[in-house]
DNA sequence: CCGGATCCGGTTAGATACTG
DNA sequence: CAGTATCTAACCGGATCCGG
């Protein structure tokens, strides 16, 4: 019998051994979301410490969730990609989140603020299709944070790859995004329309027209945006 | 910022500091099932220290999932019943069973036997509706265990109410299964057909015809029997 | 009996630093 | 880049005890 075993043939309890430790189920979003790499995962969950990480992705590995493999190309790089098994968890991932956007408050939410996360999800959910075929650069800036976090750069390559920046790279400036940590998150979150946002001056958008029209296509929300929220 | 903080605004997060913390999701199982007092729970989770199934308990009641209410005709007792969006987390439970049974190992599982949780489970799941109309007595008797844990009674009221003993309640006894702990749970996982234990001389049923034919029909399964598995 | 609270030893997680 | 190592703090399990 395992060691930390619930001891309960019932599915829910052996699921639960699995995926119900500290830090799995977020780790997982970020795998169902598409990162591979060690440095990569990280960056979604910052707080996890590298010891921890490694620690759950081996629990994952066996668990028969994640495999682990070398990158042939870069010798000592290694990926970690979902099984089949882990793969099915998305409808497991998505229960959760649906139900954290319905019922979880806002105020407690909006405790978590953090530009890091929030950017590295915009990059991460921008749909390059309704935006130019020539590359395109988005400047993001919080009015409210200190130098070193308050500038972002969000670059749309033509064939779609979208990169994100916390020092100025340099390129023409295609369209500004001016606003407050708080806005964009609630923005983000769909707790706040982009047009009420602008309407109240908490949100100011410069430069190209057309990129600024068809903000509500290529800047996509959090995948949870559309749940219907039922607690303040 | 709460203590046990991922420090995500994520709403996968954000319901995971909740839910996702040790034995949780099996007491919300238990809640979702329907049991409501302190010590009935406990028999859900009967390796969940009384201590943490009482923090559990006052977590989940400040997190809007659960309301604890004394019982009016009983002084000193209390009541633990799940709000709207407590209820809500249904789907969840679900999403959870649903990707274990479908996903864990057959033997991990079997490696958890308990007479006790599967005939609670399985009193609280019997049909009485095929069942004829006087009180009906079904004792189960598992072989190869010691005499303690050996033979359970589930006495099915004309009301359709089920009770279930460990001793002898003296009433005369309408069917006998005979069989196996490990057999009897897999035939509950829905990992055995009832009719090939039979064959297999791994369950003996004996008396009242009509209720051996029926057995399908009042001895439902596990919610989860019926998800496909697709491993060993 | 019911509904916990308390204490203590072992395990787990967080912080930080460090290595190939 | 991809992790380990180490130390400390928090959490958990098990037993016991207590008031109504």
């Amino acid at each position: 019998m395992a060691e930390g075993s619930y001891n309960q043939f019932c599915p829910v309890a052996m699921a639960a051994e699995i995926l119900c430790t500290r830090w799995t189920m977020v780790l997982l979003r970020e795998l169902v979301c598409g990162s591979t790499r060690f440095n990569e995962l990280r960056r979604g969950v910052p707080r996890m410490s590298p010891a921890l990480l490694s620690k759950r992705l081996k629990d994952l590995e066996a668990a028969g969730i994640v495999e682990r493999r070398p990158v042939t190309a870069e010798p000592g790089v290694f990926e970690y990609t979902l099984t089949t098994a882990g793969r099915d968890l998305h409808p497991v991932i998505i229960a959760v989140g649906n139900w954290g956007q319905k019922w979880v408050e806002t105020d407690a939410t909006l405790e978590n603020l953090d530009p890091n996360l929030l950017m590295w999800d915009m990059r991460r959910n921008i749909d390059p299709e309704p935006m130019p075929k020539a590359q395109t650069v988005i400047q993001v800036i919080y009015s409210d944070l200190a130098e070193s976090r308050r500038n972002w750069w969000l670059i749309i390559e033509p064939d779609g790859n979208v990169d994100l920046c916390s020092v100025d790279p340099g390129f023409e400036v295609n369209l500004y995004l001016s606003t407050d940590l708080r806005t964009m998150t609630e923005i983000w979150m769909g707790f706040t329309a982009v047009d009420k946002a602008k309407r109240d001056g908490k949100l100011l958008v410069t430069g190209d027209r057309g990129l600024e029209r068809d903000i509500e296509k290529w800047l996509r929300l959090s995948p949870f945006a559309k749940t219907e929220k039922l607690v303040a």
